[in-house]
DNA sequence: CGATATTTTGACCCGGCTCAACCCAAGTGG
DNA sequence: CCACTTGGGTTGAGCCGGGTCAAAATATCG
């Protein structure tokens, strides 16, 4: 696990909160100049490799923070070791739990993540008096409770094949608007996690989300020139076997650039 | 359809937030007795009966407001008809989407309702300068989130009659706590769905959810006196067939399944 | 009472899980 | 340079939990 290269390059690529890369969609996005300075003062920046743990499900949860850069995937493990990601956090997105002294799932970095972290009961003294940053974070609160919604669907009625369709799509969404391409055939999607970790989002084991995959290439939905790499072939194929409708526009709740309104 | 005795009963029960059965539970609990009057002079009650539509899946969403009376369930529907329940709402819960322009899920009346409502765009100039009701929304708003991705966990992991089981102890615990009678055996609940409702909530279909009743009842974990109470014989076997833990250890015992054959 | 909705039960089947082997690329050490 | 290990991924055989379809039993209500 001495893969510390890839967070080498990222380290102290910046250092205040104007230059900062998700200055615009994370939790401080409505803050003012003079707002941002307290964030400034208080916030510290972390790194972690992929497989470390950033909040331990149970254990007091001292810290709260934003993803700067990389995914984090949060679990909940039943006692006999059955695991559900409840939810994939990318750039952006705000991890840990304020108002509660006790984390309810652990955060686990799947790539090298940097986080940008605040002491909880600092951070929540700062809420107390910043309207806009309380704001924020009741909607993005309320993003994530309607993505964790669409995902129950996902869990509780969708087809293997559907799963993977959807959790494809998905990504292929992220990846076209993250790139600035259209959402069309020919995306390429770099999966930042293992099958394991798929299958642990989806619901199911990583033989069934390995066979899925032989599915669709098989199919020429995809291809795959490395199990990492995923090539979206067909992508009205996907969208019908994800059991969505490829005519109305497509908003993933998961992924959705949270500063619209 | 013609249950109109309940809400009678209800209906004009109280008239101004001070006296009001969820005053301290609700969204507005935090709110001080002159940012009441503000909300007292905006609320509105309306009834519904079971099966009525409270708000409408992707249909502009005008209202937001709480439950003062009954059970709600919010669902989304695939287009092929496959539904799934991803939010039960009791009496100070929530509803509605603040905001957000139209419902991400449709709301339903599962027995007789009453809610508090305020038109949205109302509620959320009343939210811009009530400190305590946005801070009270994004408490309540942080913990529907950790409900969600519990119930995500039942979802993706759990089997038909755990799925059951851990349904059964949260209706016993709310009913336990709401009754103010120990967390022990003999609880009744009084099941506020039917099958079919108890079904599009654990992601099955209604001869299972039917078929895991008739296992419990068999082994002794529950009685049936109707088909709508059940009755808590054994409060341990049922945390231990949740897979939940009941903080102590529970002797499994052997356990017989349905006695087809 | 009949009539309709809800619940239960039975027989059968299939999708996804289990268990097990195998593949393949990247280390590692001799 | 090759043998060995290790971790992720793929593939196959078989089984079983829960879905499907059908019918009977039971509640609810006019």
């Amino acid at each position: 696990m001495g893969e510390t290269t890839n967070l080498a390059e990222l380290r102290f690529s910046h250092d205040r909160c104007v230059d900062c890369p998700i200055r615009n969609r994370a939790v401080c996005s409505y803050s003012s100049p003079r707002q941002l300075a307290e964030l400034d003062a208080a916030k510290f920046y972390r790194d972690y490799e992929p497989g470390q743990e950033i909040i331990g499900e149970g254990e007091p949860c001292d810290a709260v923070g934003s993803v700067v850069e990389g995914v984090v995937a949060l679990h909940r493990t039943m006692e006999d070791g059955r695991r559900q990601t409840v939810g994939l956090l990318f750039p952006s997105d705000f991890v840990g739990r304020p108002l509660r002294t006790v984390a309810p799932y652990d955060a686990i970095a799947l790539t090298p993540v940097r986080m940008c972290l605040f002491h909880r009961k600092r951070f929540e003294e700062i809420l107390q008096h910043n309207p806009s940053l309380e704001r924020r974070l009741l909607e993005m609160t309320l993003d994530e409770l309607d993505a964790a919604r669409d995902w129950m669907v996902l869990l509780g009625r969708k087809t293997a094949i559907e799963k993977l369709a959807s959790f494809l799509l998905i990504l292929a969404h992220r990846t076209a608007t993250l790139d600035n391409q259209p959402f069309d055939d020919g995306i390429a999607i770099t999966l930042p996690l293992t099958r394991e970790a798929i299958a642990e989002y989806l619901g199911l084991t990583i033989e069934t989300v390995s066979r899925q995959f032989g599915v669709l290439k098989r199919n020429g939905v995809i291809s795959l020139p490395d199990p990492r790499i995923t090539v979206i072939e067909d992508l009205r194929a996907l969208f019908y076997l994800a059991g969505e409708d490829p005519d109305q526009e497509f908003e993933p709740r998961p992924f959705r650039p949270a500063a619209n309104a």
